[in-house]
DNA sequence: TTATCACATGAGCAGTTGTTCATATGTTAA
DNA sequence: TTAACATATGAACAACTGCTCATGTGATAA
């Protein structure tokens, strides 16, 4: 194929030398990507309300234990979740305050206008 | 499948009352989905510098100007994106501040610790 | 008009992903 | 120890997604 489109060297060349490094860009990528999925997006929104077990969580969501048990371990390890042992339980909350503000955000985007 | 498992009412009440609508995290997770692919996400990290038409985009991405195009529309429909034209051309750019500050705590996430 | 350029779109396919089922691991209590 | 509970994990599969190819659409210039 040939693309012979117009092409805006001088511009090119500008975001070339100005883009983040590419590993930033997979890796903030991972981290939407992982916050595009609605289930885990309800669970996000849940545990930015309050710390939930597995148990809480499937409970109120049309998944079974081991789904919600796969995707918290995609959170966590990508550090979008942290967990906390308390007994046989084990609790999940958000990692920090960045997950919850980019959440945030986005939900005034999509409220405006 | 019986998930007897622990199930804190009181959280799980307190959580349902406060959860965000429905429609709402069913949106921003496809905001989320649309920033969370590699190639979509160095489209945004590009345009976050400079506004482009596809050409540019696809010059310096290892991707036809028909897959960028096709990204371009997603991005687009869910107003991640907005255009321009200026004659043949099409130019490209960030919709709003929002879609900037949200790439860039991301950024901020994955550099802390 | 016609030719050319810039971009959009539909089809098709390979690769990925979210889910469930079955089972394993680890903790607590008896 | 054994039983019961809470969570984790591997396998398998249907559904989805991002890419390219081929072609279509719309704007400009001759």
């Amino acid at each position: 194929m040939k693309d012979l489109c117009c092409v805006n060297e001088e511009n090119v060349t500008i975001v070339h030398n100005n883009l983040p490094e590419e590993d930033d860009i997979v890796d903030i990528s991972e981290i939407f990507n992982l916050l595009g999925d609605p289930t885990r997006m309800r669970i996000m929104a849940a545990l930015c309300i309050k710390e939930l077990c597995v148990g809480d969580l499937s409970s109120f969501m049309e998944i079974s234990q081991s789904g919600v048990s796969h995707q918290l371990r995609l959170l966590k390890k990508n550090r979008i979740v942290k967990t906390r042992r308390e007994g046989k339980n084990i609790y999940y909350s958000v990692e920090d305050d960045h997950i919850k503000q980019i959440i945030d955000i986005a939900l005034t985007h999509i409220h405006e206008k």
